[in-house]
DNA sequence: AAATAATGGTTGTATATTACAACCATGTCC
DNA sequence: GGACATGGTTGTAATATACAACCATTATTT
C-alpha cells in the first residue's frame, strides 16, 4: 500500500465523516417546519407529484425497510395529511393519497426548505454550481454502487434500490 | 420564485436525500469490523494520531453533544481499547489514551476501511477525483455555514450549538 | 386444484444515535 | 468568598432503523 494511497483514504475518511455531519444537519427539524421530518417531506413530495403510489413504492423512494416505511408514514396518516386506500385489484397493497390538508402542509414545508436551499446555494460560487452537482452525483453513485451487489437499477437515480440484504459489500 | 429556481431546489432536495442515504450506508457495520462503529473509529483515529486528547476535544471531532461523547466512548473503555486518566492540573478533565489493544484494533479496522475506500475510489474516474474532493468540500462547507447561520424562522428554537460550528476536523 | 412460494404490510422487539436538562465537581475571576 | 464557567455523567426521551415473525393475498408450480 503506497503512502499516497493511505493519505487518499484518510482524506476520504474525513470527507465521509463530514458528510455524515452534514447529512445530520440537513435532517434537523430546523430545516423543516410544521412538524414534518425530512423523510416525511420526501413522502409528501412523492405523493404530491406522482399518482397512485403504494407503500411498496415508498420503500425505494426512502431506501428503507418496509417496516420503517410503515412507521414513517404513520404520523402523516394520523394527522390526516395522507390517506390510505385499498385497491380492488390487489387487496394486499395499500395505496396512498395526499389530502388537501397534506398538500397545504407540503406547500408550507416546501417554503421552509426553499429558504434553506437558497442559503446553501448562496454559499456556492455560481460557476462551481454545475460542477458541484455533477461530481456529487459521481460520488453518490460510487457509494451506491459499492452498496449494492447488483446495481440493476432504473435510470431514475432517485430510486435507490438498496434493501439491506444487498448491502453486503466485499 | 422563478421556475428555474424551483427546479434547482428540487434537485438539491434529492441530492441531499441521496447524500443522507450514502451517509447511512457509510456508517453501516459492514464497512467496518471488530464491532467498531464509524464514530468509534473516528475516536480511535483521533487518539491514535494525536496525543493528550480529552473528552472535550472529542466533542468537536465528532460534532456531538458532550453527553453523546460519553456514550460513544463507553464501549471502547469497556473493551479496554481506550483508557481514561485523570490529569493532575485539572481534576475535571478526563484524558484519554489508546491502549495497545486499541492500536491493534485500530489497525485492523483501518484495513477494513481501506478496502471500502478502495472500492469507492475505483468507481470514480481518475481525472474526476480531484474535482470530487474539491466540490464535495465546497458543498459540505456551504451546509456547515448554513448550519451556524440558519437559526431559521423556527418557532421551535432548537438551534445548533457551538460544537456544530466546529465541524471542521481536517 | 392443491401445495408452495412470493408479495405487501403490520407489529414486536431491539439497537444506535442523539439531544437536552439536571446535576456534581472543579476551576477561574472579581 | 461568591458568582460564574468548564468538564463530565446520568436520566430521560425522541427518532431512525432493522430483522423476524406473522397475516393476508396473489402467483406459480406440480
Amino acid at each position: 500500500m503506497s503512502k499516497a494511497s493511505v493519505e487518499h483514504n484518510r482524506k476520504l475518511l474525513f470527507l465521509i465523516a463530514e458528510l455524515c455531519q452534514a447529512a445530520r444537519f440537513c435532517r434537523q427539524d430546523s430545516v423543516f417546519c410544521e412538524g414534518v421530518t425530512f423523510s416525511q417531506f420526501l413522502i409528501l413530495d412523492a405523493l404530491a407529484t406522482r399518482e397512485g403510489l403504494k407503500m411498496a413504492d415508498l420503500h425505494s423512494v426512502l431506501a428503507v425497510e418496509k417496516s420503517t416505511t410503515t412507521r414513517l408514514i404513520r404520523p402523516l396518516i394520523e394527522r390526516e395529511l395522507v390517506q390510505r386506500e385499498k385497491a380492488e385489484h390487489d387487496l394486499r397493497a395499500t395505496y396512498l393519497r395526499i389530502t388537501p390538508a397534506g398538500k397545504e402542509t407540503y406547500r408550507r414545508v416546501w417554503d421552509c426548505f426553499t429558504e434553506f436551499a437558497g442559503t446553501i446555494r448562496g454559499k456556492i460560487p455560481e460557476n462551481d454550481m454545475n460542477d458541484v452537482y455533477r461530481t456529487l452525483r459521481i460520488f453518490i453513485d460510487a457509494i451506491r454502487d459499492t452498496s449494492s451487489v447488483c446495481a440493476c437499477n432504473s435510470n431514475d437515480s432517485r430510486e435507490l434500490k438498496n434493501e439491506r440484504s444487498e448491502f453486503n459489500i466485499i
